[in-house]
DNA sequence: TCGCACTATTGACTCATTCCAGATTATGAG
DNA sequence: CTCATAATCTGGAATGAGTCAATAGTGCGA
């Protein structure tokens, strides 16, 4: 726990940003347990630390931190933007349909598989992104409750 | 035109649905030059050709369209939903991440590649989704134009 | 031709996120 | 340690994409 602080406190300090308590508190609240959360679940979390903090707050930081590096950002179609700790892996995403529930998933190819598009329109190709849409168990289990579909 | 338009209009029936002037306006705006455009254009295009389009039916016949999969949704990160008419194969598509233009990708590796995630953490997997981050010509040279980045 | 289920319209509303202006605060220089 | 200041936080208003709901209108099969 404390040392945890300190580590995440060194880790903010070697990207060149200052160190407050919301700031501290974001970060642990999206590296901690339950990845791939939104916005208003980390606001939550960290808030549940802090007694009070800003939407604002929430936001401006997990902006900071993203370019900073230290967290990366996913935007499922039709979902709020989630965000997660992993970084530097070029690992994909497989999210549910009906919840949003993400979670991570090491492409099997190993190496960046499709990264080479053919035609690339003049494009300058920065990143290629895989998401895998599904339907997670737990929607599963409701979805076969119901008699009819 | 004239032929176009009664096309649409078989294609309209064949899936079940009924034909009215704002629906084949809005299929025919997305399937028209400019691919990949969003709702607001779509409407504006619309418009142009009706007089008046409410909001709503443009929404509600994208909506229907892309159900009758007559027409597809892509909705990258930050950039409001595009549609396309492209449907029925599987190619991907780059995005420009400053102005969001949106252009067709066949993968070189011809059939899907990456579609089979090792670990699946008990979801059911229906589709893989590939998005490629970049920088198109017109932003590129945008860029340059500008002294500082 | 008629009726009704499907569509369109209008306007209010949600949700995620951003903008703004003023109050606080972390940090480096002295 | 103290101060100045630029970075950060707060609260509230605003935006933009999209949805909901009720009423009016219409395609199309009988």
């Amino acid at each position: 726990m404390m040392t945890n602080e300190i580590t995440l406190h060194e880790s903010l300090r070697s990207v060149g940003l200052r160190v407050t308590a919301p700031r501290l508190t974001v970060l642990m609240s999206v590296l901690g347990e339950g990845q791939h959360r939104d916005a208003e679940a980390i606001a939550v979390a960290a808030r549940k630390r802090l007694g009070a903090l800003s939407t604002q707050a929430v936001y401006n930081n997990l902006h900071t931190l993203e370019e900073a590096g230290l967290i990366r950002r996913i935007q499922p179609s039709g979902h709020p933007a989630r965000y997660e700790a992993r970084v530097g892996d070029n690992h994909h995403h497989i999210v549910c349909r009906q919840c949003g529930l993400t979670a991570d998933v090491d492409c099997t190819v190993g190496a960046a598989p499709c990264l080479e598009p053919s035609a690339d329109h003049g494009f300058i190709v920065q990143e290629a992104e895989v998401i895998f849409w599904g339907q997670c168990p737990q929607c599963q289990q409701e979805t076969n409750l119901e008699p009819k579909g």
